[in-house]
Parts: C-alpha cells; structure tokens; sequence
DNA sequence: ATCCTCATGTAAGTGGTTACATGATTGT
DNA sequence: ACAATCATGTAACCACTTACATGAGGAT
C-alpha cells in the first residue's frame, strides 16, 4: 500500500491524522488524494507494526490530538520502498475510455465540446501548480539551485506535475485543432448533416477497422506485475 | 463504475468475457486494464439490469460460450455516461509520491537512477504506442482524415495516448538535466561526500522550506467531487 | 504424459470512498 | 441560535486483485 509509505515519509515530522489530511490537500492534492476516515486506521496499523509512534497532546479546543512519528524502523521501511524503483500500477484514464467509445454519439460536435471541458480542468490544475511554483520563486531568491535536498525533491516532484499536465493540455489542443479541421472539411464537401458526423442509424453497431491486434502482438509491452 | 460502461461500449458487437478480455489486454491496456475475475461478475450484473443480453454458443473446444451484447437500454446508459462530460477522478501517482520523499535516501544519484529507470518505462510504453499508429497508417492510405466516425474516436485516443506519454518521456528528461546540473555543481564546489548528495543524520527529520501553503490558499481549484 | 489455450467461474483480501457518530470551542 | 473548525473515529459499501477450481481439446 502505497499510503502507508507516504504516511512514513510525512510523520518524520510529528503530526496528527487531522494535520496530515491538511497537508494531503494542500499539497499532495496533485499526485495523492487521501480521506480522514482512511487516514485514521493506516496510522493505528502503522503503530501496530512499530513503524510509527504515538503520543498524545492536548489541544485548546476539541479532543486531545494523537500526535504520531515516524521510528527507525519505519524509516528503514519507508528506505525500502523508495529504493526498490518505481511503482507504476496501471493507471486507468476515464476520460480516454469515453473518447474510444464517443462514437456512439454521434456527433463530432459533442466530442469537440468533451475536449474542451477536459482542456479546461486540466488547465485549472496546471495554474495552480504555477501559482505554487511563482510563489516559491519569490520566496526564496535562489531558487531552486539552491535548495536543500528535502525541498528539492518537492520541487522535481512539483516541476514533473506541472511538466506532465502541460502535456495533456497540449494533447488536448491537438485533438482540437484534428477535430475542427475534420468538423470544416466535412461541412465544406457536404452541406448539412453529413453521414460522417451524424449516424445514420443509431442501432447499428460501429465497426472497427482499427480496432485490429498490431502484427507484432506478442513484442508488446507486458502490463508490470509484481 | 467505468468498466460497466466500457463493456455496455465494447458490447456493441457482440462478444464473450474472454473475447473481452483480449480486447482489453491488446488494445485497450494503455488506458483500462480489466480482470477475468472481474469482467464475469460485471456481464451477470449488465444482464440483470437488463443493460446486455446473453445467448449461449458453442466452442470447438471447452465450455459453452456466454457471448453478450448491449441492449438499446444499454445504449442510453452509455449515451448518458458519455454525454455528461469528462470523469476525471483524482488519480494518483506512487511515483511522484516517491520521488517527493526521496531525500530520505539522501543520495541524489538514486534519484538519477530512479528518473531513469522511469524514463525508460514510459518510453517503452510510448513505443508500443507508436508501432501501433504506425501499423495502422501502412493499413490504411488515408488514415487518419478519412476514417469512418468509429475508428476516429480510437485514433484520438491513440493520439492522447502518444501525446500524454511524451510529455511525462520528457518530464523525466528534464529532471534528468537538472538533477545532473545539480550533482556537477556539487562536485566541483566541494570535492568528495558534500552535504547536500549525502544527509549528515540520516535520522535527522527533513525540513521543508517550501512545504508552505501558498497564500492564495483558497483560490485554489478544490478537487472534482460528484 | 504434460503443457498450452479455450472458457467458465468463486472466494478471500486490499485499498479506497461515503455516510454516519460524537463532542468541544470559537465566531456570527 | 447556529455554523464552522478542531479532532477523533466506525460501518457499510465499492472497485478491483490474487488465488483458486474445473474441465475439454490440441500441441510437443
């Protein structure tokens, strides 16, 4: 589990699952989302298992904090896990599943209008990250060449969510510059409803061409199992 | 559930759960992967909902087969699905996670090794990508401009596919630069262990600088939630 | 004989979400 | 008085994975 490890990583600073679910959204937000109600029982597990220890404190208002740390064992754990290389699951895109099947709309006008929601929600997210970016650069004056270790590493992390979203951005673009154009050519050949844009009859299952096995299938790249 | 919504899309033309499985292993696997284990169950429950129909067939060799299809009930669902925009939930990424807290190794050339190992993994998945398109431009002389609405779709989630995975090829890239940037510079400043490659207490807490919040903290964009 | 592919599934477990429960303190 | 924030948690559910069970037919 994945949120363990993370959870290691952030209690080398003492906190509580309240504090860490803050810090979760507002700056992991962009690579791991975590709820209190998960939170809570992985730091009992982590507890349990000697990785991490707990000790209470008393707060101004509401109940008393549990306040938990990373041990040396913990850390070895944590160690462990960065060191055995990248943990790259399949990831599953939604969004992508919709364009292959979108189709079944039937009209190129809708998929365009798709796109762009999508463009934009990506967008909102990669400001984001560049308000936080511009923010650390005024900060600090020597930014980032400077920066102890700890911060940068945040700051590769950071620079990789702001390199990679800017990649679907562009995607996004793309996918609308291909789609106008086929949306013109189509209106300037055949006026009106082509047969292209709209189906002719809605029932009729769409036939795949593409939808083909490549020749090389079995030089494929296997999905990584563990 | 997406996957119920895949399978009402791919049921389109009618096929068995291990027909299903195939298309997912092949075709779909850089955007969905799906388990036998899982694609029975959904079919039973397609059926029941009165989304698929089933009629049994016969093999040459094992088991009868259960071959399914989308129903015209099916159908609106997927309309409805697809039509109500983008499903972006929050993903998550292990391995930004692990590289935020890859100070804890305290050596900036396991950093290095790790992007690269990264790099490479996207690249060989941008590469099975890449035949593929390149399969189907020699199929097919007019690919893309002049694909029937069907295969349009799958090409532009083809394209999605390259352009996304390029981007995080030269995120890596990037990171690679400035990592190596960084230890050259280490290098020539102080010769031999600097302060900055190794961490003098490996059991000292890191300190975050730059794990701050922004100050615009609440302008920023809250998490999609249904 | 033994293994691979075809073809169906079940059962147990994991990682995560949504909804609910509780209660103190502070601000409007 | 009412809502928001602080702070803890539980219970039910959901999507998905791993491991297991079964058995026919063809290939080596």
């Amino acid at each position: 589990m994945s949120l363990e490890h993370i959870l290691l990583g952030l209690l080398r600073q003492p906190a509580s699952g309240y504090d860490l679910k803050k810090v979760f959204d507002e700056r992991i937000d962009y690579f791991w989302a975590a709820e209190l109600s998960q939170i809570y029982p992985t730091l009992k597990r982590l507890e349990k298992r000697g990785w991490a220890r707990c000790c209470q404190a008393v707060s101004s208002r509401g109940p008393g904090r549990r306040v938990y740390e990373t041990t040396t064992a913990g850390r070895r754990a944590l160690r462990d896990w960065l060191a055995k290389g990248p943990e790259i699951g399949d990831e599953r895109f939604a969004y992508l599943a919709q364009i292959y099947l979108m189709d079944e709309l039937g009209d190129l006008k809708q998929t365009l209008r798709f796109f762009t929601v999508l463009r934009d929600d990506f967008n909102r997210k990669l400001e984001a990250l560049r308000r936080l970016e511009r923010y650390w650069v005024e900060a600090d004056p020597h930014y980032p060449d400077e920066l102890p270790p700890p911060d940068f590493h945040v700051h590769l992390t950071l620079r990789m969510g702001i390199l990679s979203l800017g990649g679907h951005v562009r995607s996004c673009d793309e996918s609308i510059r291909r789609l106008r154009a086929r949306m013109d050519r189509e209106k300037h050949t055949r006026p009106g409803v082509s047969k292209s844009t709209r189906r002719k009859n809605p029932h009729a299952p769409p036939r795949h061409k593409l939808a083909l096995r490549p020749p090389d299938r079995k030089s494929q790249t296997p999905r990584a199992r563990p």
